[in-house]
DNA sequence: TGGATCAGTCTTTTT
DNA sequence: GACTGATCCA
């Protein structure tokens, strides 16, 4: 599997090569790029980052492993090819996959060369640049240049419709698995027409591709595309009109590629079209680190990349220089049991640190409690809380965490989580916007029409889609037409007419206000403010608090049409918070960052390797599995510590779970299994531990809004305890290993009678290390570590 | 129409 | 256990 090492300096700089090349032959270039080896920002790379940087032409792929300095190689090059004259900022195309990402780039490269970098127009996320692309030639792909990009929720109320004016049974056929389908298959690059024969028949007994060709149509008569299109649509464009393609593969000079491992089948088309005229396509990724292969990504794209491009350079950046050297190495004997892979070996000159630590817990509070401890004692030595991250592998194990956190008043923030723009207060109040915007924009205006409540039912409005249907007009225009008919019952008909009058109202003020002031006019005189100002849950000052700040945000925009705009494709919410927290996120979410140290739960059989990614992918399945496992210790610089827990509880049900597979993988001269004090009398939470809230930190997270709740049924208000006493303080006793079973062969045989202290008593079945398959005679069969388990005479 | 209750579901989530 | 969607009843 490993691919034999390429030379980069098989290619020698030669900028005169870039004599064919029309515009940038230009004497002053030359000379500009004669200079180049002296230039001051090459002097801080390692040999291979350096030879990155300066293989400027021709395919390129660096393997950039996790803390390499893969971003600063793509900066750099950007810089490079700006400083030496090979290209205008405007002549790269530089992309990303997230919003964030291309920020940072642009602010990376704008402080080595200054504010030239600016002038990049074409940075962005493959969205944000297919965007762009398709407003110019909108009216090429049957749009007009003002379409609407679709979240996933209109998504799903468009393929509801679509489905139910099928005819098609939307219990036995849901959206949301149309809408999987139809995702994947743009993931894939293909349109309606497309579809391998085979596959159209996977939806509602043969309509797939029937229900594809209708909500494509749909999406072009609502003058609107999804996330998909924006690539796809661009796909179409440049086959069916070759000279537009030759636009672009002249524009852009130099193509650079961040994060190739996550690029699905539809970006590679789209980047092999435009590279295929100039070929000088530099990709920066770590197949190591693809992890997004559920939602399309191709790790293929990476692997075939010399198969794809020929000639292609690859340039392998190993040297780390973020972890100690026990870290990394359990990474990448872990990560080395894969076999789908390039081949990578990292390797550090930081000093050996400390080892990784595995810690058993007996179950998932227990587990949680045992973090919390090592947060305490991290930061009673002064450790800052910005630099722990506890990476969970599904959001379900926060829950916990979050809870204990929130019992020891430690402060956290959760990463990830529902996006800004995603929340329900904020989709709404945008639907009222883009109505006032676009009236004609149907599923705005039926996700508004009735919040806040005004008596316009379903069966309001399906009055209005009937009609709008019958004279194929939008909604708005359905709703005026009908409220000067008799078709309505009197009480909805002067409320719609009320509603309509606003929005005309509404319309108008943007004549005279700021786009924030009109927001801020029409969330007030719809009610929609005083929806949640009467609403008592404890999240509703959040979201009065969110929308505030969107109101806020709008400021910064020209007009209203652009900050949609915008908003479709962005908008994050700006963390203006100094306060020093834990973060708590998933591993998926902690990709690209990093952390000093780096707690990890949950690693169960089951749970992590995920037993649906197992499932429904087989190996393919547990090496992205191990992937994240390998993500999720690279992001530790000084610490990553362990946990699993015997005992889970899942939708509900209390499980018996035996630690992972990749705590075997790893090699034991980089960890300790640490020895949790299994004290299990206490059965994890004391009568103190509940009834000390917290206040202070955090309020809008789940854990705090709980606490809230159970705030409520306690009586100490607003009391804090910082601490339960120290009954069980972080016990670092180096024991037995109790995760692997390389260890002494368990004393336990098959037929022998055992007692579990939570599945009473049960017999033994089979023997394998120290793992135990018993048939409990209340729980039924269970696979349990035989540390749990007493033998009964 | 809207609240209340019940059954069924349950990874990961840029754009 | 917790959330969603559907169905029932006032």
């Amino acid at each position: 599997m490993v691919a034999p090492m390429n030379q980069p300096d098989t290619r020698p700089e030669k900028p005169d090569d870039l004599a064919h090349e029309p515009a940038s032959g230009s004497l002053s270039a030359r000379a500009r790029a004669a200079v180049a080896p002296q230039l001051p920002y090459l002097s801080g790379l390692n040999p291979e980052q350096r030879a990155a940087v300066e293989a400027t032409e021709g395919p390129v792929l660096v393997l950039a492993g996790a803390g390499t300095g893969k971003t600063r190689v793509l900066t750099t090059r950007i810089a490079h090819l700006i400083a030496t004259g090979r290209a205008q900022p405007h002549q790269i195309l530089a992309v990303t996959f997230t919003n964030k990402a291309a920020r940072e780039m642009r602010e990376r490269v704008t402080s080595v060369i200054g504010p030239v970098a600016e002038g990049m127009q074409w940075l962005g996320t493959f969205h944000s640049i297919g965007t762009k692309i398709l407003r110019r030639h909108a009216e090429l792909v049957g749009l007009r240049s003002d379409f609407t990009i679709l979240g996933t929720d209109d998504q799903l109320r468009l393929m509801k419709q679509v489905i139910e004016a099928e005819g098609i049974d939307e219990k036995r056929w849901p959206a949301r698995q149309l809408a999987s389908l139809i995702d994947g298959w743009k993931n894939r690059g293909l349109g309606p027409n497309q579809i391998p024969a085979g596959e159209a028949g996977a939806f509602a007994s043969g309509r797939g591709g029937k229900l594809y060709t209708a909500y494509q149509d749909r999406l072009k008569t609502l003058n609107a595309v999804d996330f998909g299109d924006l690539l796809l649509e661009c796909l179409r464009l440049w086959r069916e009109h070759p000279d537009i393609l030759e636009q672009y593969q002249n524009r852009f000079r130099y193509m650079l590629v961040d994060e190739y491992q996550d690029t699905n089948v539809a970006q590679y088309l789209w980047l092999r079209l435009l590279a295929q005229a100039r070929k000088n396509l530099c990709c920066v990724g770590d197949d190591d680190q693809s992890i997004y292969g559920w939602r399309g990504a191709e790790v293929d794209n990476i692997l075939r990349f010399e198969h794809d491009f020929s000639g292609a350079v690859v340039i392998r950046l190993e040297r780390n220089y973020r972890s100690t050297a026990h870290i990394l190495s359990a990474a990448s004997v872990l990560i080395s049991k894969n076999q789908s892979r390039l081949g990578k070996t990292l390797r550090t000159e930081d000093e050996p640190g400390e080892k990784v630590t595995i810690t058993g817990a007996w179950d998932s509070e227990d587990e949680a409690r045992l973090i919390g401890e090592e947060i305490e004692a991290l930061h009673a030595k002064k450790h800052s809380l910005a630099e722990i991250a506890i990476l969970v592998r599904i959001s379900a194990q926060m829950r916990e965490i979050e809870d204990r956190l929130v019992t020891l008043g430690v402060p956290y923030r959760v990463i990830g989580g529902p996006r800004f723009y995603e929340r329900a207060e904020i989709r709404d109040a945008l639907a009222y916007l883009r109505v006032v915007n676009q009236p004609a924009d149907d599923l705005a205006f039926e996700r508004i029409v009735n919040v806040p409540k005004r008596g316009l039912g379903d069966a309001t409005i399906q009055v209005l889609h009937n009609h709008a249907r019958a004279a194929r007009v939008p909604l708005v225009e359905a709703a005026r037409f009908i409220v000067e008919t008799d078709e309505l019952k009197p009480k909805p008909r002067s409320t719609l007419r009320d509603l309509l009058t606003s929005f005309g109202r509404w319309s108008k003020l943007s004549e005279t206000m700021t786009q924030s002031e009109v927001a801020q006019t029409v969330l007030e005189e719809s009610g929609y403010t005083d929806m949640w100002q009467k609403d008592k849950s404890a999240d509703a000052a959040g979201r009065l608090e969110n929308l505030k700040e969107l109101v806020r945000s709008m400021e910064e925009f020209p007009d209203l049409q652009s900050f949609l705009e915008h908003v479709s494709l962005v908008m994050e919410a700006n963390e203006s918070d100094t306060t020093e927290r834990v973060s708590l996120m998933t591993l998926h979410a902690a990709k690209g960052l990093e952390f000093d140290t780096v707690f990890l739960p949950g690693w169960e059989e089951g749970l992590f390797p995920n037993q649906r990614a197992l499932d429904e992918s087989g190996r393919a399945g547990l090496e992205e599995e191990r992937r994240l496992a390998h993500v999720g210790l690279t992001r530790a610089r000084r610490r990553a510590k362990i946990f699993f827990a015997s005992n889970r509880r899942i939708h509900g049900l209390w499980n018996s779970t035996i630690p992972s597979r990749f705590v075997d993988d790893l090699p034991e001269a980089d960890v300790e299994v640490v020895e949790a004090p299994a004290n299990f009398s206490y059965g994890g939470t004391s009568r103190f531990d509940r009834m000390a809230p917290f206040s202070g930190s955090s309020y809008q997270t789940p854990g705090w809004q709980r606490a809230q709740a159970h705030r409520s049924t306690t009586d100490d208000g607003g009391y804090s305890a910082r601490r339960s006493g120290d009954r069980r303080g972080p016990m670092m006793i180096e024991g037995e290993l109790v995760a692997k079973s390389t260890g002494a062969a368990s004393s336990f045989k098959a037929g022998g009678r055992v007692l579990h202290s939570k599945f009473g008593p049960g017999t033994i079945e089979a023997v394998d290390g120290n793992k135990l398959t018993v048939e409990f005679d209340k729980a039924g069969r269970k696979m349990v570590l035989d540390s749990f388990v007493d033998a009964m005479g």
